[in-house]
DNA sequence: TATATTAGCGCAAACGATTGTGCAGGATAG
DNA sequence: CTATCCTGCACAATCGTTTGCGCTAATATA
């Protein structure tokens, strides 16, 4: 009994209720100064529900060139921290009608590639969860007239959301200084990313202001995965003389030290302390909870949004810092006996 | 000395390389079978890439009504079974030209709403990780002429990809049993999430198979999340007749019985058993590696896609089920000393 | 009563692509 | 030498909305 099979679209309605789709279009988007009388509004919409109308996005969009849509390009959804992000930035932005498209950065081989592919979907502004720090195409990105913030990452020449790093890495090493411990190793991250680069930078400032030296090798590097930082430990536990404690630059290079440790019969925290960062799910959960630094990364993503949709209003916008909170347990606390 | 700074259209390439919008747009897309002569395809190229021409999506949407974006409801990103299939499946649909347009399905309070949101955004394809078994939804979907799988759901009436949880419960359960165990609980999950019934029945096929009883009190129910599988845990080792092993619906409610027998002091394996499903990350970086059930779920985020495609190609599909596996490791297995 | 104002809505041109149809002109066939 | 066919492209309609403009009739003002 259906007239049609096919979606109904503002000529239908305008149809039903006897006017103009131009008068349909107005009466649905309700502008205050377009004055359509309330009777026939009413008649509109009504007309509209019943027909179970949904305005096509693609004539919208090409119309209004907005599509309600910002993208977020972003490494790996597998990771706690950026999955946490994003999660908050998706519900973040549907508060306010827009839609989230993803692009994996790795996903086309070059984080160009991705990026590209997002933009050319026509997106009204971008989120970046993946902007290494010499970043040749966020130039690229701004010719392009595309609206982004960076998220996660720290750059001087355009707006973005950080937690404070160099706060969390002075607050974590600070914390074993506080244990009586005076070697520290840290576990980095990779070299090209602002947040791994900060947090070592805030291992440094609490050393020096202690002054507690920092040789060279009581800093190795790892990638932010678990085999890397095991590596990193191995050598750190393996050095002439062993660090006490360690601080790595993330939980999961916390856990793998720790797991290193365990293997090298050491115990923990008597013989080593370690501390991690991002306070994620499982390190409290460990048979030794883990010391983490935490910063609220549901925060972060939503203020991300804020700040993409205030960038996106033409306003003028500064840069987000949320500030860090360390979290103490077991795996750096002797426990008082 | 930029002539425009409006994105150029199809339009401006035909201008520039003397021929028509037709004909641009034939050169292309590259049809076989409308002749078009070598010389002028690549003059059009050329252009095309002189321009920095490219192609406007939303127009071509409208006009074709495919937008080549696919839709994925996924209740959360922090959960590391969904994040991981959802990024392969990701990858996945970009190998064939596909974006993947996401919405939480707790954004918007009701899944309905978000999924609403989805297909209103004009999906071609639509990738359901988060239907409950009962739902009320999905002929509503279907109603809309919207193809959809489900992914990590079971359904009688919709293709979809889903691991054998029944056969990975059963592998669990008889590699407990198989280590002497008799007295085995089993910690569930929600009673209207087909992976954990499943994995329950599996449960109690090898409980069964064994002539071993399954009291009532030897499953407890949880919520897939830490502090329901403590309190579900709590429960079973302070029954009159502790269960010497637990088999958890999955690896975070795995580790939270581990936490658990720790703090009534209990050590693991030999006090106590455990065996957690979907061999998470950390599973092997613990303290005592968690003996855990794996399936793919890379894979299975890759399958969805590739039925979904096949799906909207209009092939008749049949659901996949992913064979699991089991990883043995020390939470489970007395070390023979 | 004549004129100015305004409310209410229709007209038609965009937006940028795709695609069925058709028209020249050269090649081939009869 | 004419009829036919094919090649290579142009024309124009269409997808579903939005929106500037302008028309008609009713009301207000002089």
């Amino acid at each position: 009994m259906e007239s049609s099979r096919r979606k109904p679209t503002i000529k239908h309605i305008a149809e039903a209720a006897g006017v103009h789709p131009s008068t349909v279009s107005r009466a649905l988007n309700g502008l205050p100064e377009s004055r359509i009388p309330q009777e026939t509004v009413d008649r509109i919409h009504k007309a509209a529900a019943e027909l179970r109308y949904e305005p096509n996005p693609w004539a919208q969009s090409l119309r209004t060139k907005r599509a309600m849509m910002i993208g977020m390009a972003i490494p790996r959804f597998t990771d706690y921290v950026l999955a946490q992000m994003f999660e908050a930035a998706q519900i973040r932005a549907m508060k306010f009608g827009y839609h989230t498209l993803t692009a994996g950065a790795e996903v086309g081989g070059v984080d160009n590639v991705a990026i590209k592919g997002l933009i050319d979907r026509r997106i009204d502004g971008l989120i970046l969860a993946t902007a290494k720090i010499h970043d040749q195409y966020l130039p690229e990105i701004e010719r392009r007239g595309v609206p982004f913030v960076l998220l996660n990452r720290k750059s001087a020449d355009y707006p973005g959301v950080t937690g404070d790093d160099e706060v969390g890495g002075y607050l974590a090493t600070r914390h074993l200084i506080d244990q009586g411990h005076t070697r520290i190793g840290h576990i980095s991250g990779p070299t090209d990313v602002s947040t791994a680069l900060n947090r070592a930078c805030g291992y440094r400032r609490a050393m020096a202001e202690a002054n507690l030296p920092v040789h060279s090798e009581l800093i190795q590097q790892g990638t932010f995965d678990a085999d890397s930082a095991g590596r990193a430990a191995a050598n750190l536990l393996n050095l002439p003389v062993r660090p006490t404690a360690i601080f790595a630059v993330n939980d999961i290079s916390a856990l793998a030290a720790m797991s290193v440790a365990r293997q090298c019969g050491l115990t923990i925290p008597e013989d080593l302390a370690v501390v991690g960062y991002n306070d994620s799910e499982v390190s409290s959960l460990l048979p030794i909870p883990l010391t983490s630094v935490r910063v609220s990364l549901q925060e972060m993503g939503s203020a991300a949004v804020d700040l993409l949709l205030a960038l996106m209003n033409g306003e003028t916008v500064e840069s987000v810092v949320k500030a860090p909170q360390l979290i103490p347990r077991q795996s750096s606390v002797l426990s008082r006996s």
